[in-house]
DNA sequence: GGCTAAGTCAAGCAACTGATTTAACATCGG
DNA sequence: CCGATGTTAAATCAGTTGCTTGACTTAGCC
């Protein structure tokens, strides 16, 4: 079990066979659904013979998707705290904002042909036994909140509770919208922007005027009576 | 199971059992998951012995997620034909964003107790297996073209390609939103917004926020050179 | 009253699931 | 060189799945 040994033709095979299932499961999980794949599935068409491979690399089926996870997520990091770190002073929100979108997109459009990820991402956090293992040490990360704090800064006079709510959209903007594109892009359909930075442009327009828009009461006009 | 069983009609029975099977489903899929509930399950939990009672009254599962949708889905189209008929006619994007929210939420507020709707809409839609099953019938409804229609009609300047990008992320908005707060609701947690009628205001806030946000192009800062 | 058909119940089917166990085998430390 | 170790392979386990089967109950009609 030690760490730093991994370079031996032994350990580097598995470190292959590790890496095999990782990619396939991530595949056949976004395409097939994540309770639609069995650990079976996976050690098969990831080409190992041995029908409990998953489980002898990985443990459960959460351990795996949280293996999955843990990979991509590690890299948006990486992303971001580049990303906060340019933008660092600035009192723009379409800068903030870049730094939720860009990550994303920017880690979605570096991996060689088709993705997983983000399709994988949505029904983890739509299921509601999977959730609680993304969703804890995802929404935890110290450039995010640094992004969040930042954007709530830019925005003194929005009370706090209806920050929060928008915070929460934003979330769920990026995540959908991501996985709804790489869908469309597996399935052959148009997709109404061209490329991922156009997706993330597209994107954040939306968020910053999500973001800035008037809150409750500064409209006056009532609502229709009908409902 | 219950005493007076034996006093209604036979058809009446018969649907009395279905209403039971689809409630008892509902809850169970919004809770463990569409995948994680067995047909048994839902049976037992419904309290018939017949094992396979479901796959009677039904026929498989997306069987019965389509009907457990339809139930939902027909009294929404209701509410929003409602909607539109009371604003017909206006220019203003918030009375027609309201067309898209306001149903849903007065939908979910109207149902006694906890809802589950929310969260097993967001599942089916989330999962690549069943997303079809409720993605045809629910976007085709003439209303919400309508909605879509007039909401394009407000903002002439936008190039089509950016509407159509908008309409994705509404849809994901108000779906998702909606989820989480039933979510957070079932598991005790505070929400953002008091009551359903709140956190459609918030809602409504955010995506006119959104529709009406400046576009690509609008702005010429250019974005930071990291990413 | 007796018959038919619909609804319910209970048992059992093959197939599949995750997990465990055992064997074969290559690599590693000495 | 050999034994220990860790990976792959293959067989097997109990439990669960959807689905089928047949018996039982009862409403509706002659």
């Amino acid at each position: 079990m030690v760490a730093d040994v991994d370079r031996r033709p032994r350990a580097a095979q598995a470190e292959v066979t590790r890496r095999q299932i990782l990619a396939t499961a991530e595949r056949l999980f976004a395409e097939e659904g994540l309770y639609a794949v069995s650990n079976r599935q996976i050690s098969a068409a990831a080409g190992q013979g041995n029908n409990a491979a998953v489980g002898y690399h990985f443990g459960t089926k959460a351990d795996l998707v949280r293996a999955i996870a843990r990979r991509h997520t590690e890299a948006i990091e990486e992303l971001r705290v580049a990303c906060v770190s340019a933008v660092r002073g600035s009192r723009e929100v379409r800068d903030w904002v870049d730094c939720l979108v860009r990550p994303v997109t920017s880690h979605l459009s570096s991996l060689d042909g088709p993705t997983w990820f983000a399709r994988f991402a949505a029904q983890v956090m739509t299921d509601p036994a999977f959730r609680p293992v993304l969703a804890e040490e995802s929404l935890a990360s110290p450039s995010l909140r640094e992004v969040l704090d930042q954007l709530s800064s830019c925005l003194p006079e929005v009370p706090p509770d209806v920050r929060a709510d928008r915070a929460d959209m934003v979330r769920h903007l990026i995540l959908h919208v991501c996985a709804e594109r790489e869908r469309a892009l597996a399935e052959g359909e148009v997709t109404p922007r061209a490329g991922w930075d156009g997706a993330a442009t597209g994107l954040v327009d939306a968020i910053v005027g999500l973001w800035t828009a008037p809150h409750a009461g500064e409209r006056s006009r009532p609502r229709p009576p009908g409902l």
